[in-house]
Order: C-alpha cells, then sequence, then structure tokens
RNA sequence: GCGAAGUUAGCUCAGUGGUAGAGCACAUCCUUCACACGGAUGGGGUCAUAAGUUCGAAUCUUAUACUUCGUACCA
C-alpha cells in the first residue's frame, strides 16, 4: 500500500474507467425502467469535426448533469451522435480530390460516385470526435449514437418535408438570397456575416439622354453598372424633381435609362440619387418590382462578370472588375471622385467570401409554431440561463423570414421532389411552385421514390444540414424513448446557434413532437484565448484538447476548465488554470494514499470525537449543500470551486494537519479510530460530490478505499448520492456548533502562532514553544492539536505567566498567546515594529469610534453589525493597551 | 443606429448594501514520515470614470469611456 507512486498519473487509470463503464453497461438507459427520466440530447458535433475547447467546455457540463443524475436515482439518457454537415464535409473531400494527381472536381465524378466518396470518407474519419469524447469520459449512451444522415433519421427529415410542404409551408420560389460564388450555393440570412469593411465610394457622371446635363451617382460597385436599369431619386428632392420622367445614358454596355423616383433614396446620402441594379442587390430588387423595372444578371454562379456587350470586362473576376469599369469610366472622363469609405459587407460563414445577393429558384419555409415557440420562453415554460438570451430568441422570432433551406450541394439530404419527366424544364423553371402543382400531378413530394421512377427526375438540391438538426431531440428516439424521455430535460449549448439550432428545435418540436422539446437551455460561454480572440484554427491559438488530456488528465482538463467557466461572459482560457486541475488531481490522490497508509478502521474501543472530527463533518454536511445549490441553479464554476476549497483548505490544510498526531504510535486508539472513521466518511461522501467532475480519479480511490466493496463492488458511478442527513446524526445542534467554535478558535490561534514566527524570522522547521495564558478552558488534546498546527514544540497553559519585558504576543480567540526567545529579540527592532502597530491600531480605533458615535448608524444600522463593530473595537483596544504596555517596558 | 453583456490584485476570475477575496504569478523561508503537482509567511486593488440614493456603495440609480457579442442598415 505504502509502494504507491507518489505522483497520480491519470493515463492509465482513465482509460481502465472508460473501458470498465463501457462493459458494464453504466451508460445505457432503459426506457423501461420504473425510475424517474432525466435526458439531455448532445449538440451533435460536424462529424468532419476534431474535438475543441469550446466542446470540451459544452460536452463536460452535460457529462457533470448527467452524472449527477444518475447519482440521484435517475434513469438517464444522454443521446450522443454526429451530424453530416453538408458544406463542411463536402468541401473536405473536394480538398481531397482537388489534391489527387491529376486534380479532380466532384463534377469529375459526377453526383452518384461523389456521394460514395463521401459515404466513404465518413466511415473512415468521421468517427474521431467520437472517439475524443470518449476519452474526455462522457458518459453518452454510445448504443444510441445517431447520425443525421443514418437509415433511421433521414426518412423523418424527408417525412418532415412532406407534411411541411403539404400544409403550404415550404413552397419552392424565384427570390433574392445569398448567393456563395466560391461554394456557388445559396446560404440562409443566418450564414452571412455582416462585416465593417473599408472600400471605396466612387462618384460617376450619368450623362443626360438629351445632353442637357449629367446627375452624380454614388456607388460601391461599379462592377455592376451594366446591370442598371434606372436611376432613384427621392421624390420630395427639389434638386432632382425635375429630372423626374427623363433618362441617362448607362455609362458602361451604354443604354438610356430612366430616372425613377423612389422614397428609398436618401436625400442626405452621398449625390442624392441611386442606381438601381434590382440582380445584384436586394434592395433594389425590391424597388425594381415595385416600378416594374428589367432585371439583368450580369454574374455567373461563381462570381465572374457575364456581359457580351461590354467585351472589356466580360468573363472577368467580380473584384478584377471593379477596377477594370473605374478604369474604363474614367477614360470616358465619366468619373467624378473616388473617397474611401467603411460599410458593412455580407461574408459568408462557410467560405469568407462576401456574398453576392442573387435572384435564383430556391426552397423556402415558412417556420411553423412561431407563436408557440416565442410564448414558451416568454413564460418560462422553457428557461434560458443566463435568462437575458431569451430577448435575443423573442427577437429574432419577432422579425422572422422565410428560411431558404435548399443548397445546390450533393452531400445531404437530396429534396424528396420529383418533377413529370416530360415537364421538368418548364417546372423548374416555374417562379413559384407549391402544392397544388402536386396535386395538379406535375410533381411527386414523399418520402420514398415515385412507384415509376423512370417517369421522374429528382431536384437536384439537398437541404439545408440545420434542416435535419432541428428534429435533433426526438427524431434520434424510438417511440420507448421517446414515450420515457421526451421533452428533453437540459440542452447545453453555445449562444453563436440559438438561432440556427435552438430556436428552430423549438418550433420542431411544438410542431411534430407535440411539444416543447427541453426544458433548459443552458448557454455556455464561448472559450477565447488569453488576447480575447475567438479560438480559430488559422489563428493557432487553440490548444487542442487531447494534447491538455494527455499532459494533465481528462479530469484534470474538466475541473480546470469548469473552475473558470463563468456564466453568461466568455471565457478566456490559460493553459495555467489546467494545470491547476491536474494539481488538484494529485492533491487528491495524495490524502486518499495518505488514508491507506493507516490500514483499516475498527470501532472498538468506541471512537473518541473531538471537535475538529465534528467540525470537518459539519463542513462536509454545508458542502452537500452548496454543491446542490449550485447544480441547482448551473452554476458550474461556483459548483467546482466549492469542491476545490473545501477539499484543499479544509480537508487537508485544516483538519488533516490538525490529527496528524492521532495517527502516530502511542496516541489513544479511540481517538484513533474517531480519526480513522472521520477520514473515511470525508473521503466516501467527498468522491460522490465530486464524482461528476473527475469521474475517472474518484473511481479510482472509490475501489481503492474499499468503499466499492462496501457497496456491493459497484462502480461510484452507478452508486446514489450518499445522504447528508446521516451525518452527525448522534448530535444536537448546540454541541455543534459549540464544536465548530472550538475548533475555529484553534485554526485561529494556529494561524496566529505561525505569524508570529514568521515575524521574528523563525524559520518554519525551527522548534519553538509557545506559552497560552487561556481564556477559555484550554485541555490537553486541544493544547496538543494547537502545538502541531503551529509547528512548534509545545503550547504550554499558564494561566498565571508573567511574561518577560518585550516577549512577542498574539491576541487569539483562546487566549494571550506568548513566544518566549531569550536572547533572541533585538530589544530596538521590537520598539520600531510596537511603535508602527500602534500608530496602524490607532487609526482603526478612531475610525470606528467615529462610525459608533454616529447616532444614525447605531440606530438605523442592523443589531449585528453594530455589535460586531463593538467587539472589533474591543479588540483594538486591548491589543493597544498589550502594545504600550510593551513599549513602557522596552523603553 | 438599436439591443445585450462586461470593466475588481501583474494574469484568470469570485464577490447583489455592513472590515475588498481565491488560484496563479512575485518575494522570503521550509525537502518535517500524504502531496515540492507540496507547506508556511508576506507584498500588491481610490473595485473603469463622474454624479446621485443611503448612517454606510464593488454591490442600487443615472451619465460617460472602453471591450466583446447580437441585430439593423445608406448606395
Amino acid at each position: 500500500m505504502t509502494e504507491l507512486p507518489k505522483a497520480y498519473e491519470p493515463s492509465f487509470v482513465e482509460e481502465k474507467w472508460q473501458t470498465r463503464w463501457m462493459s458494464e453497461g453504466c451508460f445505457h438507459a432503459n426506457p423501461q425502467s420504473p425510475k424517474p427520466a432525466y435526458s439531455i440530447v448532445i449538440p451533435p458535433p460536424n462529424v468532419t469535426g476534431v474535438l475543441h475547447m469550446g466542446h470540451v467546455l459544452n460536452n463536460t457540463i452535460q457529462d457533470i448533469l448527467a452524472r449527477r443524475a444518475r447519482q440521484e436515482g435517475k434513469e438517464v439518457l444522454w443521446l450522443p451522435g454526429t451530424d453530416h454537415a453538408g458544406i463542411a464535409t463536402q468541401a473536405r473531400v473536394e480538398k481531397e480530390l482537388a489534391r489527387e494527381n491529376p486534380p479532380r472536381t466532384r463534377y469529375d465524378l459526377g453526383r452518384e460516385a461523389f456521394v460514395a466518396r463521401v459515404w466513404e470518407w465518413k466511415e473512415k474519419h468521421g468517427g474521431i470526435i467520437i472517439k475524443q469524447l470518449k476519452k474526455l469520459g462522457c458518459s453518452c449512451d454510445w448504443e444510441r449514437e445517431r447520425f443525421t444522415m443514418d437509415d433511421v433519421y433521414a426518412p423523418e427529415v424527408a417525412r418532415v418535408f412532406t407534411e411541411l410542404f403539404r400544409e403550404g409551408l415550404i413552397y419552392r420560389g424565384r427570390r433574392m438570397v445569398n448567393w456563395d460564388p466560391v461554394l456557388r450555393t445559396a446560404l440562409s440570412d443566418e450564414e452571412v456575416i455582416m462585416t465593417p469593411t473599408k472600400s471605396k465610394l466612387y462618384t460617376i457622371r450619368y450623362k443626360l439622354a438629351d445632353g442637357s446635363g449629367q446627375l452624380l451617382v454614388a456607388t460601391t460597385r461599379p462592377e455592376t453598372i451594366m446591370a442598371d436599369v434606372a436611376v432613384a431619386v427621392n421624390p420630395k428632392d427639389p434638386r432632382f424633381s425635375h429630372l423626374i420622367g427623363r433618362t441617362v445614358i448607362r455609362p458602361l454596355c451604354e443604354a438610356e435609362i430612366p430616372i425613377i423616383a423612389d422614397d428609398h433614396v436618401e436625400i442626405d446620402f452621398g449625390t442624392g440619387a441611386l442606381k438601381i441594379t434590382p440582380a445584384h442587390d436586394r434592395t433594389d430588387f425590391e424597388v425594381g418590382m415595385k416600378n416594374n423595372l428589367e432585371i439583368i444578371d450580369i454574374l455567373t454562379p461563381d462570381g465572374r462578370i457575364n456581359c457580351p456587350g461590354c467585351p472589356e470586362l466580360h468573363g472577368m473576376d467580380r473584384f478584377a472588375a471593379r477596377d477594370k469599369s473605374i478604369e474604363l469610366i474614367d477614360a470616358k472622363g465619366l468619373l467624378e471622385k473616388v473617397e474611401e469609405y467603411e460599410n458593412n459587407v455580407g461574408i459568408s460563414q462557410r467560405s469568407d467570401v462576401p456574398i453576392e445577393p442573387r435572384l435564383s429558384m430556391q426552397w423556402f419555409l415558412k417556420y411553423p409554431c412561431v407563436k408557440e415557440a416565442a410564448e414558451a420562453v416568454a413564460s418560462g415554460d422553457i428557461v434560458f440561463r443566463p435568462a437575458h438570451w431569451a430577448k435575443t430568441y423573442a427577437h429574432w422570432l419577432e422579425g422572422i423570414q422565410d428560411w431558404c433551406i435548399s443548397r445546390q450541394l450533393w452531400w445531404g439530404h437530396r429534396i424528396p421532389v420529383w418533377y413529370r419527366k416530360d415537364k421538368a424544364a418548364e417546372l423548374r423553371g416555374a417562379t413559384k411552385l407549391d402544392e397544388a402543382d402536386a396535386e395538379a400531378g406535375d410533381i411527386y413530394v414523399g418520402v420514398t421514390p415515385p412507384a415509376d421512377p423512370e417517369n421522374w427526375v429528382q431536384d437536384e438540391d439537398a437541404l439545408d444540414t440545420w434542416f435535419s438538426s432541428w428534429l435533433w431531440p426526438f427524431s434520434t428516439m424510438d417511440e420507448a424513448c421517446r414515450a420515457k424521455f421526451y421533452p428533453t430535460s437540459d440542452l447545453v449549448t453555445g449562444p453563436d446557434i440559438i438561432f440556427f439550432w435552438v430556436a428552430r428545435m423549438i418550433m420542431a418540436g411544438y410542431r411534430f413532437a407535440g411539444g416543447k422539446p427541453f426544458s433548459n437551455v443552458f448557454f455556455t460561454s464561448i472559450v477565447r484565448d488569453l488576447k480575447g480572440r475567438k479560438m480559430s484554427k488559422s489563428l493557432g491559438n487553440s490548444p487542442d484538447p487531447l494534447d491538455l488530456i494527455a499532459k494533465y488528465g481528462a479530469d484534470g482538463l474538466r475541473f480546470g476548465l469548469m473552475r473558470i467557466a463563468p456564466t453568461g461572459t466568455d471565457v478566456k482560457f490559460d493553459e495555467k488554470q489546467i494545470e491547476e486541475g491536474k494539481n488538484f488531481a494529485n492533491k487528491l490522490y495524495n490524502a486518499a494514499r495518505f488514508r491507506m497508509m493507516q490500514g483499516e478502521a475498527v470501532t472498538d474501543p468506541a471512537p473518541k470525537f473531538t471537535a475538529v472530527h465534528i467540525d470537518i463533518l459539519a463542513k462536509l454536511k454545508d458542502l452537500h449543500k452548496s454543491v446542490a445549490d449550485a447544480l441547482a441553479k448551473y452554476e458550474f464554476n461556483t459548483y467546482t470551486q466549492a469542491l476545490y476549497s473545501f477539499f484543499w483548505n479544509e480537508y487537508c490544510s485544516l483538519f488533516l494537519e490538525a490529527v496528524k498526531n492521532d495517527l502516530r504510535e502511542g496516541s489513544d486508539p479511540a481517538v484513533r479510530n474517531a480519526t480513522l472513521f472521520t477520514m473515511d466518511t470525508v473521503l466516501r461522501h467527498y468522491l460522490a460530490l465530486l464524482a461528476p467532475i473527475m469521474p475517472h480519479i474518484t473511481e479510482e480511490l472509490w475501489e481503492s478505499l474499499g468503499f466499492a466493496s462496501r457497496h456491493g463492488g459497484t462502480p461510484l458511478m452507478t452508486t446514489e448520492l450518499p445522504c447528508p442527513d446521516a451525518l452527525l446524526s448522534g448530535l444536537d445542534d448546540s454541541a455543534v456548533s459549540k464544536a465548530r467554535a472550538t475548533a475555529s478558535a484553534l485554526y485561529d490561534a494556529a494561524n496566529r502562532a505561525r505569524n508570529l514566527k514568521a515575524e521574528y524570522n523563525l524559520a518554519t522547521n525551527r522548534k519553538v514553544r509557545f506559552i497560552l495564558k487561556p481564556a477559555l478552558p484550554v485541555d490537553a488534546d486541544l493544547a496538543t492539536r494547537l502545538a502541531l498546527l503551529a509547528g512548534s514544540q509545545s503550547v504550554t497553559c499558564d494561566a498565571a505567566f508573567d511574561a518577560p519585558k518585550g516577549t512577542p504576543t498574539a491576541i487569539t480567540p483562546l487566549g494571550e498567546l506568548f513566544l518566549p526567545l531569550e536572547g533572541l529579540v533585538d530589544v530596538e527592532a521590537e520598539r520600531n515594529r510596537a511603535a508602527k502597530e500602534l500608530e496602524k491600531i490607532s487609526k482603526e480605533i478612531a475610525k470606528s469610534q467615529v462610525k459608533l458615535s454616529n447616532p444614525a448608524f447605531v440606530d438605523r444600522a442592523p443589531a449585528a453589525v453594530v455589535d460586531q463593530e463593538r467587539s472589533r473595537l474591543n479588540d483594538w483596544l486591548t491589543r493597544k493597551t498589550q502594545l504600550e504596555s510593551m513599549l513602557a517596558a522596552l523603553s
């Protein structure tokens, strides 16, 4: 036993327990269980993903909740899985193809072969993140792992599409969408990030067609001039009212275009005249529709100019064309001026390039159950934590727009719509398709292909990935599971996907699963680096959690991260904090090792509990409560901090130091028994309280301390939480508080004794003798413990002690403590020291006296506060007298 | 523009009206038989700024500054 290594080595232990938990089915949820249900669905990570700090934070929290729920006697389902992540996964495989020799594109392979290739890639590399989650110790029911495109899940997506289509909520239409020219697909509004960008504002002269003058127009996008179909001015703008209805010459790809009036134009901005380009700008499109203007599209799907009428620009990339078009205009003498300008540009979240507003045929969804979703959060039926996210959520729902759900991708759920072969071309070009066309027999919408597939062609597009993930809380469950575990209890996720995922799941829950998908949503902090930047691969500021696990252990990583994870704000990641987690694991291991060295506890003779024993058991009971409170409020850092300070400060630094003598040879066997018994009790309860956050080491120590065998050999993770009520059951409250007061006085006195030693520059290991003039009854046991804690040879109680002149003294709750130091005290230095302290203390006394002589304070402040102030003043006055007599003796 | 969150020790963060806290870092001391991934002691904060409410404000109110996030947009 004593040959256990001095330092805790996590890697072996962690792997051992992960294997054992799984082989014993500890994570498996039983829908038939009579126990109350607790359930959580994992936010499915991208199947292409690798674990990052955000995942660690997120999943550690979920694991704490799940493990604690098991200890509380609940049947727990933590349902894992991965997301097919359409764009990310497709891009990954396309990149692989591009690296081949010769390089290939998906078009070279064709749709079927390409999709097969992605599946192949997924089988080979897709499981990485799942393996990583297992290394972190996540107690998911791995037998129920789902994938958003597996055989069970995919038909659900098609079924939901079909149902919403029949209901008229899904339609195909020609609309302005966000177009990503690199990925060549439409994106939803949520996938576009408006980014302030430095650009240039060009002012260009548009000549009046009749040659009578010119109109100045300001634009940031001169490359789209060829698609201008009008110039608009505000109808209330007196500068231009005479021009309305006349025409100007479009400066590139010259043609006559009208000057129109539209109140969308701001009089004060730019020149007050706005070029109207309906094909390439959202608001221009609306102005165009209102005024029945033509739509001229001069961009290709990959963002190049498509305008044979302007050969200098035709075929050119959109950004190159911007510069070139200005050159052309300048050459024509039509460039008035160029200004530096900062505007907001929509950037694709996926490919990081500016998106193009583009008119195209896409599938849209009018969201179902918006009202129910808004109401659920507003009424508190679904609770958001931190609460302020409810406002963001409500705001989004108020301004909600139809969701563009089609993507021009191959990897994903293909849209379950088929067109009649003989009318396919016509149908695809139609500006609107809905349930009426299905009824007419022109299109077929269903979960399975039509019975006569040779007569139909399927829609080419795939669905937005989120259109499958929004079904995650229920489509992952079979009927039995749903009956037991839906709605789920908690959802733990990042606030960055509140719209993408959380809001949509709530709507889907009401529409398809008969009610809310979860009762609580906990939004985690976003993990940033020390400079406050988001962690990302490109910045290289994102540590690999597996490296951290190798260095500090999964338990250390979990504990360290939870200790700094605040609620409601971002967390700045500092590896030092993770090191703390590891150090803590080591401390725990050594405290357990210390216990193991002492051998079995015996109950004969009956244990003799002293104040320090009762004190630590009472603190343990308090810890039960603070842990329960913190978890009930989802305050994970409070939870972690309470566990940390109890163990390190209260148990190790105070209690263990105070009882060490009890374990040495020649000690009273009854006291020794009390100490061993107390250590066992504390460790047994404490390991259980700590287990949710540090599951591996607690499980290991639970076994090696022999607690497992006492519980029928079951692992800690499936053992119910020990009941705090059993602690101190034989004692009444007043006996407990008396013991606590004594222990607290002892620890306080020990501190002051150590202070004295340090003040007189006595080395820590120097054995000194203290003399105590007791103010309370101090028995031999207490005096011995004080001596031990103070690092001294002895503390002698002597009520009649007459201190020699200048003896260093401290006032403690147990009485006056003297440190006789014959020949060691420098009288001069001692006088200076005392004078300095006297000065300091006099200031405090003056302050306190002013406060206490203020009638407003004495009358209005609570009595306890006033009493406290008075007793503080008394202590100072006593010390003052002492110092004064010391000074008198020294001079 | 609008909205939200934040600003406390060198660093990372606690602290919701009653003597400013923890861990790390720093300084000095200690390898004493659980732990040097440890122990002991110490230095270090006008709690962003300003005004107000109060006997008393890090805490409540208002304004300002800065940081981060969300959202809306004017070419």
